[in-house]
DNA sequence: AGGGAATATGTGACCGTTCACAATCCTGGC
DNA sequence: GCCAGGATTGTGAACGGTCACATATTCCCT
């Protein structure tokens, strides 16, 4: 009879009922670690003890708190729990467009990467690019959560990169970090200069005087990606036509592929994404300009479609979701406090050659239109 | 001098500091409305009022106290406030795979009407479809929030779905709601039954003389989908064919459609998705069987790319984003209680005419090889 | 048998906010 | 000059956990 001591005044909750009275209706306070103490006949304390699996408490007493727990369908408020402890294992990423396939990978490397470290994992999606939508986007999840990751590919993510209050763990997926970066810049980023330089180098090698570039619209006016092209070029001593700027999306490549089909000097096209690159391929066959015969077209990404188009697409593996992983693990070192915050690259795209790409062929019988 | 009757025992952070300091190093310890209500003068109810924009404050006080909050770079503990109110305006949506299409715009969906309605949403990927893998994820989702969606297209989210515990708010977007769907179940579906029959006389009509049928894997044994093309050849008088198992996602498709491409019968085929119809289509062109020529081939989803595949895909346009909407919707009236419970179905597919189906050609002229 | 460490368990305070209610200040009507 | 009643502001007690520390209980060793 040791708990007696203190009887609740107002017992809010009914401490008996179910159990076996069937589907019961809705419950509507919940239970907390007290009233299973009380069921159990143990202190609020040695309940926080079981539920934490930690320090000592006798077998034959946590069973006896563990029938408690399930008995009153008891789960854990961790409102109260954060609020207690302090600790805030959660975080939201904010991204522009979950759509896109490498915002929806390195999104689920980070969810991936979270849930393993048990973090709670939100979302909150930037949807206008006004600096006053955005300040209030990044507000609200960084008062939703104890910490935010950035995919900053764009210039959205960008501006809520800098919006980001001071003080708040923050880890970002940059497109192209500023140079040089700093020590301390919670920034992780994919080199993918060495990849667009190779890949441009390989359309070289196959005999096309030049390359050109469809780009994805960049977060700095040099990315990595422009520049290694333009290595590229300038090493084979040729000097490089003018990027057409594009957006991410299928019809964008669309629309610049049909620019650059009025223009029979272009063989071969690096393009910024896999989605522009299928938007190019598309308005190449109506322009009656047949792939890889009389068109080069070289990818970005692969994302998981792009081995099946037809012809299938040479394009850059990119490795988003190890750069979604590798994004959590700096946040997390930066919220534990173990690891200096360096800002760092993450895995080695490669080029996957394909069908889209061939050799040049001054002369290629035109397939039929349409 | 009215509020120096209690010091604080142990000030955890400087009060001053910053404001004009440089780039201040990380505080850690949080401001409280006590805090602020020390510098504004007045008490943590009048913060409190002032935060949360209501009651009865008289201007200059406001201004007083919204100063000190700017001075403080105060912002509310939301552990502190849910655990307080009660009320937690959160929900996790439970779903197995971020990168589909439909799964993708459905979250997107969410995602748009949670922000709207002022809760933050978060997300928990369901990897395996072991069952306890799957309760644990559950689980977890239960008690980092206050509600759930599950997105239970496929098996694992029906599991899912089934281990949310009793008196969780909760609304699911369902692939094929057993029939009949009950009142009280928080069901949301897209009825694509009637597009799937109207794909397929479409393909009738284009002189076909069956339909093959490539299908996702169903939650259920008879999906409306499925229903739908078998009612169209019903009608029809032809006796539908053997659907063929297929996945998700485009190499599924491609394996189905390289099993298909070996029986010269097959001239139209219906795809449960877009993903598995250019796997189809690739694996055809592949046997040498051209599209719409030899083939004629309708995806579902009307995913953003399937406009500018070549051939362009027939597809039927399906409303995920609206159906993600709709089940916010359903658990917010669940939530405030408000709007009593009922399944229901939500848009309305549309077939989409593009270039990958055409009228049947009995000897058609093959394409080159590869 | 006594002492100290290790094992178990309990108590009070506190995390930062909201809620219910009490207290004070004004303002105008009589 | 007094009072009703609305406008403003303050106080104490939750909310449901965790933390730090105190208190029992065991157990092993000398």
């Amino acid at each position: 009879m040791s708990v007696t001591g203190h009887t609740s005044p107002k017992p809010t909750a009914p401490a008996s009922a179910d159990a076996a009275g069937g589907p019961s209706r809705q419950r509507s306070r919940s239970v907390s670690i007290r009233d299973v103490a009380k069921v159990a006949g143990v202190s609020y304390q040695t309940v926080s003890r079981v539920i934490n699996g930690n320090s000592y408490v006798r077998d034959s007493t946590r069973d006896r708190v563990q029938a408690a727990i399930a008995e009153l369908g008891f789960r854990p408020n961790s409102a109260a729990r954060a609020l207690a402890s302090g600790e805030n294992k959660s975080l939201t990423v904010i991204t522009s467009n979950t759509t896109l396939y490498g915002y929806a990978a390195t999104l689920q490397g980070i969810e991936e990467a979270a849930r393993a470290a048990d973090f709670s994992v939100g979302i909150s999606v930037l949807e206008s690019s006004d600096e006053n939508d955005v300040r209030a986007a990044v507000d609200r999840a960084a008062d939703s959560s104890g910490s935010v990751i950035v995919i900053a590919f764009d210039h959205v993510g960008t501006l809520a990169l800098r919006a980001v209050p001071d003080g708040l763990p923050v880890a970002a997926a940059v497109e192209t970090p500023e140079t040089p970066p700093v020590a301390g810049q919670p920034w992780v980023w994919i080199d993918d200069g060495e990849a667009a330089r190779s890949a441009t180098r390989y359309l070289l090698d196959l005999g096309h005087s030049t390359v050109h570039y469809v780009a994805i619209p960049s977060t700095t006016h040099t990315s990595r990606r422009t520049a290694g092209w333009q290595a590229a070029l300038a090493a084979a001593g040729v000097t490089a036509p003018e990027p057409v700027g594009a957006g991410w999306d299928a019809l964008a490549g669309y629309q610049a592929g049909r620019r650059l089909a009025r223009d029979r000097a272009v063989s071969a096209i690096l393009c910024g994404n896999d989605d522009l690159a299928l938007g190019v391929i598309r308005a190449m066959h109506e322009a009656g300009r047949s792939i890889p015969e009389s068109v080069s077209v070289v990818g970005f990404d692969n994302a998981p479609q792009s081995a099946f188009y037809t012809p299938s697409l040479t394009t850059v593996r990119m490795d988003f979701v190890g750069l979604g992983r590798a994004c959590f693990s700096m946040l997390h070192g930066e919220i534990e406090g173990t690891a200096p915050i360096v800002p760092h690259t993450v895995g080695r795209p490669e080029l996957i050659v394909r069908e889209s790409a061939g050799s040049f062929n001054p002369h290629p019988t035109e397939s039929r239109l349409r």
